[in-house]
DNA sequence: GCCGTTTTCGGCCCGACTGTTTTCAGTCG
C-alpha cells in the first residue's frame, strides 16, 4: 500500500462524506490529511510501523484518522468507506464534475430523486424532475442537459507548459488594451504547479467590461460561463477554464497574493493576520476599515511581519515559518545553469546530430553538455550497445573539434535492465565522462526489486546519475515503488547524483524527492532529456520543479562552471 | 475530525457570482 493509494481512500471517504452532508470542518480535516500524506517523504506504512504515537506526530492527523490509516494499511479499506460506499454508489461521485453541482445538490439529486449516475441524472433532467426539487429550477436543469455529454472531460487538470502557453497567449494579448495597466497570470499557474486545474488571470484596467470583452472574443476562448462586475470565467478550447478578475490598481498586490494561493498558505496567511487583529481579502489587508496593504505583495507580507515568499513555495509546507525566520533560500534560477546533462541525437532517437545539439545548447547559454544517447534495451529508440557506442563517443571527440566554447562529455543513458544489471558493460561505462542510469522497463516490479535495482547501478563505480527515477509521467503513469529514504541514504553514500527530469511530462523527481534529496546532501542536476535542439527549452520547467523544492544554485550541480562540475564528480 | 501560551470545548479564511427567492444557500476558487 504506497502512500498515494492511502490518501486516495481518504479523499474518496471525503467526497462521499460530503454527500452524506457531513459536518463541512470533519470532511477538511480528511482534506488536511490527505495533503499531509502526499507532501510524506517516508512511506506511510513504516511510520506506522514504528509505533503507535508516530502517526498522530503529522500535521491534521488525530488519533480518529491514524486508526483508519492503520486500518487501510492492514485490509485495504476501512468499515466506515465500506459503509459509505453501501450508501452512496460510486456513481453519484460523477455528478460532482458537473459545473454548478456541488456536494449539497448532487445529496438531493441522490436522497430525493435517487438518481445514481450520469445517465440517469440526464433522463431525470430530460422528464423534467429535477427541476421539481427545491433548490432547483429550470435554469439548473437546462445546465445540467448543456454539460452532461462533456462531464467526464472536465475537471482534467493540464499540464504547467500547456497552461503556462495558454496563459501567456492570453495575458500577452489583454495586455495590448489601453484600458489595462497591469495583467498576471497568478494561481497554480504562477506557482509552477506540475499541473493546473485552470487559469487564475488579475487585471487592473480602468474598463473591466472592455477587458471581458477581449477576453471573451480571444481565439483560445469557447465560451463564457459567468461573468459580474469584476470576475468573468470563461472556458478554453483545450477544456482549461480561466478566470479573469479585474481589481482596483491599490489592491493588485493583495488580489495577486490571494489569487496566487495555494488555499493552504493562503489559510495560514490569513490566520496570522486574525492574530493580529486584521483581516486579509484580496482588496487588502486591514485593520478595521484602514488599509494597512494592498498595492504590492511585498508590503502585504512586510505588514504580517514576513518576508516575500516566492510562488513556488506557497504550499504551507513550512515556507511561512521560514519568512517569518528570514531565511527563505535564495531559490536558483533558470540563469544560473551553465550545463545540460542528458540529451540525445541521431545516434540514438534524437532528431539533431552532436554539433547541432552542442550548437543549439551554446546557443542557449551553456558551457556544457553531456550527449546520453540510449543503451541498446531501448530497442524502439535505436539504443547503443557497447560497440556502437564506443563508436559514438569517437565521434563526440571529433565534434569537439569543431565547436569552440562549449564542452562535450561523452555520455550514455544506461537502461538497469529487469534483473538489475546494466545494460552497458563495466569496461565501456569506464570510458565514459558521464553515466545516467535509467528505468524505462519493469516499472511496475515489487518494491524489493525495484530497490535492488536501483541500489545496484547507484554501488556501480561508473554510474554519475539516476535519471528521471521514478519514471512517472504527469497525469498518465504511477512512477515505481521506491523506497525513498533507502534510496536516497544510498545515493548520498555513495556519491551519485539525482536527476531533475525538466521534460513537462516528468518532471522526475517531483518538488517533494527532490527536497528530500537535497536534505541528503545530494547533488541535484536539472536536465532537459532533450531530443531535438527545441526540447533544451524545457529547462525552465526543471528550475520550477527545483526552486518548487527551495533548491538553491549551491544545491544545483549544473549551475557550476564546467572545471567546478567536473571536480565533483566521483573519481574512481 | 483536528487542535490548544484562552487546552478537553468551541473554534476552524474570505468573497464573487448564480440561481432561486424575496434575504439566502450553494458553488467555486
Amino acid at each position: 500500500m504506497r502512500n498515494q493509494d492511502i490518501a486516495n481512500l481518504l479523499d474518496l471517504t471525503a467526497d462521499l462524506l460530503e454527500i452524506q452532508g457531513a459536518n463541512s470542518f470533519r470532511i477538511r480535516a480528511y482534506r488536511s490529511a490527505v495533503r499531509t500524506i502526499e507532501g510524506l517523504t517516508e512511506n506511510l506504512a513504516d511510520v506506522a510501523g514504528k509505533g503507535a504515537g508516530e502517526l498522530t506526530k503529522l500535521p491534521g492527523i488525530g488519533k480518529d484518522l491514524a486508526q483508519r490509516i492503520v486500518e487501510i494499511i492492514q485490509s485495504g479499506t476501512t468499515t466506515q468507506l465500506d459503509e459509505l460506499r453501501e450508501e452512496v454508489p460510486a456513481g453519484v461521485l460523477d455528478m460532482l464534475k458537473l459545473p454548478g453541482l456541488g456536494p449539497k445538490k448532487v445529496g438531493a439529486l441522490f436522497h430525493e430523486l435517487h438518481v445514481t449516475s450520469l445517465d440517469e441524472l440526464k433522463q431525470a433532467a430530460e422528464e423534467g424532475r429535477v427541476s421539481l426539487l427545491k433548490g432547483f429550477a429550470k435554469k439548473t436543469e437546462q445546465s445540467i442537459l448543456e454539460n452532461i455529454d462533456a462531464a467526464a472531460q472536465f475537471g482534467q487538470r493540464v499540464s504547467i507548459a500547456e497552461a503556462k502557453r495558454a496563459a501567456e497567449a492570453i495575458c500577452d494579448d489583454l495586455r495590448q488594451l489601453d484600458c489595462v495597466t497591469q495583467v498576471e497570470v497568478a494561481g497554480s499557474c504562477r506557482r509552477s504547479k506540475e499541473t493546473c486545474g485552470d487559469l487564475d488571470i488579475l487585471a487592473v484596467a480602468d474598463s473591466p467590461t472592455e477587458i471581458m470583452d477581449r477576453l471573451s472574443e480571444h481565439e483560445l476562448v469557447q465560451a463564457v460561463l459567468q461573468r459580474g462586475d469584476t470576475k468573468q470565467r470563461v472556458r478554453l478550447i483545450n477544456g482549461l477554464e480561466a478566470d479573469l478578475r479585474v481589481v482596483p490598481e491599490e489592491s493588485f498586490g493583495a488580489a495577486m497574493q490571494y489569487f496566487t494561493g495555494s488555499k493552504e498558505h493562503n489559510v495560514e496567511v490569513r490566520r496570522r493576520a486574525q492574530e493580529r487583529g486584521l483581516k486579509l481579502n484580496e482588496y487588502g489587508l486591514f485593520r478595521g476599515e484602514e488599509s494597512v496593504a494592498g498595492r504590492t505583495e511585498e508590503d502585504v507580507y512586510a505588514a504580517l511581519g514576513l518576508g516575500w515568499v516566492p510562488p513556488e513555495l506557497r504550499e504551507n509546507r513550512g515556507e511561512i515559518e521560514l519568512a517569518e525566520a528570514n531565511k527563505l533560500p535564495k531559490l536558483v534560477e533558470m540563469s544560473d545553469i551553465r550545463g545540460d546533462l542528458h540529451m540525445h541525437t541521431t545516434a540514438s532517437d534524437g532528431e539533431a546530430s552532436i554539433l547541432e545539439m552542442a550548437q543549439a545548447a551554446k546557443d542557449r547559454g551553456l558551457s556544457y553538455i553531456a550527449i546520453t544517447d540510449h543503451s541498446k534495451r531501448a530497442s524502439v529508440a535505436n539504443g547503443l550497445d557497447d560497440k556502437r557506442l564506443l563508436k559514438h563517443w569517437k565521434d563526440i571527440e571529433k565534434v569537439r573539434g569543431q565547436i569552440s566554447g562549449i564542452e562535450i562529455l561523452k555520455g550514455i543513458e544506461c537502461d538497469i535492465l529487469e534483473d538489475a544489471t546494466l545494460d552497458i558493460s563495466d569496461e565501456v561505462l569506464a570510458e565514459a565522462d558521464w553515466v545516467i542510469a535509467v528505468i524505462h522497463y519493469g516499472l511496475k516490479q515489487p518494491r524489493k526489486q525495484i530497490m535492488e535495482r536501483l541500489l545496484n547501478a547507484i554501488k556501480n563505480p561508473y554510474v554519475c546519475a539516476i535519471g528521471h527515477p521514478s519514471g512517472r509521467i504527469v497525469n498518465k503513469r504511477q512512477g515505481a515503488d521506491i523506497d525513498y529514504p533507502e534510496f536516497f541514504q544510498a545515493a548520498a553514500d555513495y556519491g551519485v547524483f539525482m536527476e531533475i527530469n525538466a521534460n513537462p511530462a516528468r518532471l522526475d523527481l517531483d518538488d517533494i524527492h527532490a527536497a528530500a534529496a537535497r536534505d541528503k546532501g545530494i547533488p541535484i542536476v536539472i536536465n532537459t532529456d532533450a531530443h531535438s535542439c527545441g526540447g533544451l527549452d524545457v529547462m525552465p520547467y526543471g528550475v520550477a520543479q527545483a526552486r518548487r523544492a527551495g533548491l538553491e544554485a549551491k544545491d544545483v550541480a549544473n549551475t557550476r562552471t564546467y572545471s567546478e562540475f567536473c571536480k565533483m564528480l566521483r573519481t574512481s
